[in-house]
DNA sequence: TATGAATGAGAATTCATTCAT
DNA sequence: GATGAATGAATTCTCATTCAT
């Protein structure tokens, strides 16, 4: 019972910071706009986090932690375009959560150089992870490269750029983002792979049945 | 004469602004920062620009004012994928040497309306430029698109994103920027249009020398 | 049983308090401080000791009654400078053990009227008890005095100062302390009186006895 | 005229500093203490000093100028035991004018590292001054010393530890400091080397002479 | 006795900006 | 055009202390 209010405090403080912060930007929102914004003291907040850079951090590893089980699966699982399409919906929104973060992030880890190793090494994690999860896209034959000739690391990283960067895109432009520019984002992702979906035999040379299944919601 | 000086001044503050800026982040830089660094007083920046804001809407303006002529040929010229190659590395230029706004472009923009229209429109008319540049291949013959099939205004938005923040996603994983990483930007955007460059007859059905073509210098 | 776990609290936290005081000076040492390093909750600490004030004030008591018996001696025993020489040291002792106080206790007095009252009654009953303790030495005949001429009281009150101000003085030449220099801060205040000491018949107008005497570890 | 008003403001900041350090301790008072007491915004005094270290290094820097003056006299002058008296008033002076510096100096040099060095540069040089001031009187045979008995090194240490604590030691005591005060301390001090200093042929083995020497004003 | 969350006043410091010269 | 002293609100953070449990 004293470890729930514990962690309601905590927790409120993070929520709080978050929405403060997806709002206005880390510099605008100060440690005792938050406090006030929670209802709390700004006592209270500092009894909780040490400082404004703790408060980042914690918020950063609730999102961590946040992103392995979408991309690590079972190996026994055959994985198809449409696991594809919902691992990267699930992305999006941890990456709208989140948003502040990926508006500042550069300022952010320059500033705090525990945070940006750390940083470093949840990026270069998930990375694998989700390389791993489109290897098996070309193990089970639903992409097809030439090998030598087209590079899957370069479509990989320039689908990993677009997949970060698609909302802040959108909110650069003034465009509200809602669930229809999310499927927007999802649909530029694949359109750069497209070329690359093996065409299953007697299908002839038509991409109608797989443009039906990308478009599926 | 007089006019001289006066412009002198005014570069002066928003050189050493945005080298400031580059280096530390705009929230870390006080106006009282930058009129030390360029060796004036905080008085005579005043007396040049209003405030911070309306400094950050001029290096804007710089930067825009650079924009133009990149994507902007003159419409009797033959565009080769040579002359896209070298517009995205001018286009790297202008963002390496502006990358303090594109790191906190969000939160720049949330806190100046008038910033943030202006920035939209020129955003816009980028894009047009763009994309009449990128039509030209189409119209060449150079890219071709299976209407109703390749969407390639998605691969348009795709590579957009991707030449915009390929220095900001090397910058997040702690990679030190120079000509070869913009070269290895380049090849990314180039690598997303590649399933569309077009193979001319008698080149038989080998990428060969599209690939020749992609790894010039 | 009950009560020796109240002493030991109460013991334990002016124990804490006196060894942070030493290291860090009352200032920056705050209850928190204390609390923590004595393993309790500040709430604890606050339930033994009204604030900070009372903690200081039964440091203090602490002090005053170690020194009460280093002074006061039985009327029938006969003082040698030996006797001298060993008070002396125990009285280094109290001061290097509570030497915060003698760091900030000018301000500390200041802060508190009541402990001021309190301390400047205990130093008074120490002068007394000091100059009973050398006023033997006269009787004795080990100290003369011609008097009219030499002005005991003043030699008592600059042993006095050199006696409470020896520590600091070290400490401010940025001089370790240890027990050679508590050796050589009694020879400074011997090294006063050493001119009044009285040249037993028989021994010659040589100092040489009282050199070795003095010197005597 | 710019000059003068510089000068003003920063010594203004300082010797409302000291005023308010005297009186209630460099802990109780804060900048804005400080800033308000001196009719001017928290500002300003950041302005002109970089934070209250730089304040208090300002201050000792004060004092250290004045010192020098005081112990350094030209060779050629023959020195009296009147001018060791008024030496010593003026040292007296100089110790009441910053004597909050005197009150908490090991806390101050402890938590100012800087500041500790120079201190103690100033200290080593300050007492080779007046070792060698007193070396004067010992040339001139107003001082006699037993070589090989009288330890004069002690009798200057415990000199310059009476005159230095001399006013700590009235304040402790709730005595109020003035100038009768300061002779009783000069005294005092006197009455340390009372002993070796030197009856002329003639006068007779009393010290009447020197007694009237030492107590005129 | 003891815990530990919570308070709120206040400390040091920064900064965009103004203004008299 | 240029200087630099001055402002005052805001920011981060600390700390003695309280109180429900």
């Amino acid at each position: 019972m004293f470890e729930v209010i514990v962690l309601r405090t905590k927790e409120l403080i993070l929520h709080t910071a978050v929405t403060l912060f997806n709002e206005q930007g880390t510099g605008k929102v100060s440690t005792n706009h938050i406090a006030t914004s929670a209802q709390m003291s700004p006592g209270n907040l500092y009894y909780h986090f040490k400082n404004k850079e703790e408060i980042i951090r914690a918020i950063l590893d609730q999102m961590y932690a946040k992103w392995h089980p979408i991309w690590s699966l079972p190996d026994d699982i055959q994985v198809t375009l449409e696991d594809l399409r919902s691992r990267l919906l699930l992305n999006f929104e941890i990456l709208w959560e989140y948003r502040f973060f990926y508006r500042e992030a550069i300022a952010l880890l320059q500033a705090d150089a525990e945070l940006k190793q750390k940083h470093q090494q949840m990026m270069e994690s998930r990375m694998l992870d989700q390389e791993a999860f489109i290897g098996r896209f070309v193990q089970s034959g639903v992409l097809q490269f030439n090998h030598g000739v087209d590079n899957h690391r370069q479509l990989f990283t320039a689908g990993w750029i677009v997949a970060t960067n698609w909302l802040g895109f959108l909110e650069m432009n003034g465009v509200t983002v809602d669930s229809a520019r999310l499927q927007e984002g999802l649909e530029l992702i694949l359109s750069i792979i497209k070329p690359y979906i093996a065409i299953h035999a007697g299908e002839g040379n038509s991409y109608d049945h797989i443009e039906k299944k990308l478009s599926e919601d």
